[in-house]
DNA sequence: ATTGAAAGAGTCTCAGT
DNA sequence: ACTGAGACTCTTTCAAT
């Protein structure tokens, strides 16, 4: 499936730290994990061009953006051929900002971030519902949001 | 709660930019927007002071990291107000990349990222269910991750 | 508040090891 | 494969508007 990569420990710890923070120098990391700054570079490079890391992306708090109400919902389609037809629905929503196609009781999986309740209520009612192919929606509000972080992919 | 924040257009267009892609130059960003790098500099400046932009991450493939299983798991307590003491704990499992208190069926929701099944299942049966205070989980694996992008906070 | 230019810092290339 | 130095680009500061 995926090709075949080696990654060493070095590059591990590059990703690892990166991932949390990727405005640290390449001067800086390097000394962080024992090794020159143009090394740094050099591995940075050969990562990108394996594809293993793809760009950096800016974190904002959603929170103070307006963004007050995240939730999950589990979709139940009424034929799960229906996926793709109603993915596509989905993405044309941008509030719903994920999708999975899960095993289990849900056909698939979405996650969805909204300014306030009411406009929550205004895509599950107005906007799913309306989506041929989903049978019904379950929806779970986050209250608080305990921790989220990257999968620790060094030692 | 949140204090009271002035964003104009051209911040919102910023962030919903750099959310994207921090790695473009101030100088090329303030061409899109029809500033001069000099503006965008100050605004993130700004944005960073007011704690709403904090920081960027490197964006990795987990997938060519050798991580090919993620699955939510809705948790069910005992009671609710073990929900800070199962927290702590799961917190502790790095496998474990989001927790979330939720209204709806499920106590708590988390995410999961994994090397592999068995992997999966050693934390689902060896870690969580000897965690005090859990009465049951359902584990949903994502098959297929449809998308997975960034709220719109720009028009 | 925005701008442009100068100073400072970081990235990228490359020849040497 | 790693390093360090030079060339280059980007960020940061600041005086002017």
């Amino acid at each position: 499936m995926s090709a075949k990569l080696n990654l060493d420990k070095l590059d591990l710890d590059i990703i690892h730290h990166m991932m949390e923070n990727a405005e640290i120098s390449y001067a800086d990391l390097g000394k962080k994990l024992f090794v020159s700054g143009g090394t740094i570079h050099v591995r940075i490079k050969k990562l990108q061009e394996a594809k293993v890391v793809k760009g950096t992306k800016l974190s904002a708090d959603l929170k103070l953006l307006g963004y007050d109400v995240i939730a999950f919902i589990g979709i139940y389609l009424k034929e799960s051929s229906l996926y793709d037809a109603v993915a596509k629905e989905l993405q044309k929503i941008p509030e719903i900002v994920r999708l999975n196609y899960t095993t289990g009781n849900y056909s698939m999986f979405a996650e969805i971030v909204c300014k306030d309740i009411s406009q929550l209520r205004y895509v599950l009612h107005d906007q799913l519902q309306k989506i041929k192919g989903i049978e019904r929606t379950e929806t779970f509000i986050s209250l608080e949001e305990s921790f989220n972080r990257n999968v620790k992919v060094a030692s």
